[in-house]
DNA sequence: AACGTAATTCTTGTATACGAAAACCTTGAC
DNA sequence: GTCAAGGTTTTCGTATACAAGAATTACGTT
């Protein structure tokens, strides 16, 4: 199916916000933007609807769009309600879940354990999408599913910064491991737990690593 | 400020849709609203977009905008997210609330009470949304703030169906009032149990309801 | 020189025009 | 009568044109 120019560009958009090419508060220019992707004004307004409804661009009429990096505060937030949502994946998981899915999971989480051992970040993080992913579809509740994916997607780059510190890759492959254990178990409550401090611990880290930075430029 | 057409326009379908003038898989045709609404088709186009990505309406492209009205299942499971958001909003409050914000949800229920004895549902049904407005907002975390709107925006008119159940108000006054008591008690555990299982209980209501409509049709 | 105001320019929002793809309708063969 | 192929028509996606509001600048006044 070819997908239309302005959903093309809407993702290219996207990319380029999430991967910091531009920074907060910065206006999004029309025509500029139309002339760089040659194509004209038509598409790239829709392209900016998209952006701003998923949070990631202001459109403030008669004034333009502007780019919105969420702050610290705002991160630790969406960590927070990321948090609870994969805590019902696993809640519903738990009770749901097949024992084809259990497989899988073990197999994304030894893709993962691999991708550690040989310090290729890249692999890590695909195959952690992975691991996630298959909980979201296991969780048997579409909806859910789809917000997930949502809220996942934004956070991305920001899980990606937060696997420099130190020693985080190990313990959360170790949190992975409780995760499917508590599945395999059964044990609703346990997955929950385990999935919201897996994530919940991502926000504090990521607290800490910004306060170190700001530390560090002093 | 005023606001653009295409945002009035896309507030007029959203409403439309969700009170049912709409029904599921319906095709929405441009040029035939562009004369409804006495505008071009490019600010319905807008509209249109604002739709899809709330899910309220699917486009295919080249095909065209169809709405998609939430059936049974996918309602029970958006009730299942809800109670999740709410649960956190919860949760997050009994740590953070402020005497006065306990004052005004007390406030709210009373005149929850008051709607309830006078037999006033449109009045319930504000009041109700204001005592769970008041909960979002004391929970602290601005995005969940906005996401549980969000979705309660897009729940309202299926929680107004189920408030037809016999008993059902009296129910859910009482279970507002357990939630209160928890978070005036700091009870973090106890508010979320709370919020959960009062809106779980509407999406389980729901279900009942849909199937007993369902025997009574035949 | 500083401030307020008016005119100009720039940008957004909407309308219209055009090209392309899909739906449809007709027509002809089996 | 049914089905298929080709053309017609509709409708979507994009480009362009136009109108209205905001920003900026230039100018005049104090």
């Amino acid at each position: 199916m070819e997908r239309k120019r302005s959903d093309i560009i809407a993702d290219e958009l996207e990319s380029l916000i999430l991967d910091g090419s531009f920074s907060d508060g910065e206006r999004l220019d029309e025509s500029q933007l139309a002339d760089r992707f040659n194509v004209s004004r038509t598409p790239l307004r829709e392209a900016f609807q998209r952006l701003a409804l998923s949070g990631l661009a202001e459109q403030i009429p008669r004034r333009g769009v502007f780019v919105r990096q969420p702050g610290p505060v705002e991160l630790i937030e969406m960590f927070e309600v990321m948090a609870a949502l994969e805590a019902l994946c696993g809640e519903l998981a738990a009770a749901r879940i097949t024992d084809e899915a259990l497989e899988e999971l073990r197999a994304a989480n030894l893709r993962c354990q691999q991708a550690v051992e040989a310090r290729d970040t890249d692999a890590y993080y695909r195959e952690n999408e992975c691991f996630h992913g298959i909980l979201y579809r296991q969780s048997g509740n579409g909806f859910l599913e789809q917000e997930s994916r949502r809220l996942h997607r934004r956070l991305q780059p920001f899980r990606r910064l937060q696997l420099r510190v130190r020693g985080r890759l190990a313990q959360s492959m170790a949190e992975h491991e409780a995760i499917v254990d508590a599945l395999e178990a059964g044990d609703a409550k346990g997955a929950a737990a385990a999935l919201k401090s897996h994530v919940a611990v991502q926000g504090e880290k990521f607290h800490h690593l910004i306060a170190s930075l700001r530390q560090a430029a002093e």
